[in-house]
DNA sequence: TGCAAACCATAAC
DNA sequence: GTTATGGTTTGCA
């Protein structure tokens, strides 16, 4: 049984589902009703869930590393994802995000060099992303800088990115299990889209 | 700039 | 099996 929560943090709704310390899925939104739906929409429709309204310890939790990462803040993610029953491409990929550190940001491109594969593959990965914001999909930029596209709005995408800034200024090189992730400072990108917003 | 073609894993049929 | 569909990229006019 997946245990559904719903939380108000400062003006956004958060949903999360989980069971036995294990996350599968999280979403936000600007009403409860959207993040619910998104989060359900994402949900693997023949496993049984019940919505419940005071947190267990790991909702609470898992609702402050939301917070953390929606506020742009520094969080350790060392979480429980239950990616198990996602293709083995999907999950790559999704590991591969998550390898992105706070202000920086990496290109659709480049996540594929280093997963395989082709930037639309990736692409469509970040689209279905049960895991927003905890997987920082919107540190995937396009190839030249601009944002892309974004689940929640290239509004929340550019916000979530701007609070990111960390005044880096030369790129990184992450080592992955399957080959070297290219990231770039976030600068970058708010330097690309200046004025859009 | 703008457009066309190549690209590649999924989901849907 | 096959096709349709993208949160893309690159090349070329």
């Amino acid at each position: 049984m997946i245990q559904v929560y719903t939380q108000n943090i400062k003006g956004t709704w958060f949903a999360l589902a989980c069971a036995e310390q294990r996350i599968y899925g999280t979403s936000f939104a600007e009403t409860e009703q959207k993040a619910l739906n998104s989060l359900l929409n994402n949900l693997p429709y023949n496993i049984p869930f019940q919505v419940l309204i005071s947190p267990s310890a790991c909702a609470r939790d898992t609702f402050g590393l939301l917070e953390a990462v929606f506020e742009g803040k520094d969080a350790n993610l060392n979480l429980n994802l239950a990616t198990d029953k996602l293709p083995a491409y999907t999950k790559r990929v999704i590991e591969a995000t998550m390898q992105i550190p706070v202000g920086y940001v990496a290109s659709y491109g480049s996540v594929a060099k280093a997963v395989g594969g082709g930037p639309r593959a990736v692409g469509n990965v970040m689209a279905g992303n049960a895991f927003a914001p905890l997987v920082p999909c919107h540190r995937v930029v396009k190839s030249d800088f601009t944002l892309g596209g974004y689940g929640g709005g290239l509004k929340v995408k550019y916000q979530l990115l701007s609070k990111e800034k960390r005044g880096y200024s030369s790129g990184l090189k992450i080592r992955l299990y399957e080959g070297d992730l290219q990231v770039y400072p976030v600068e970058y990108s708010l330097r690309a889209i200046e004025g859009l917003f």
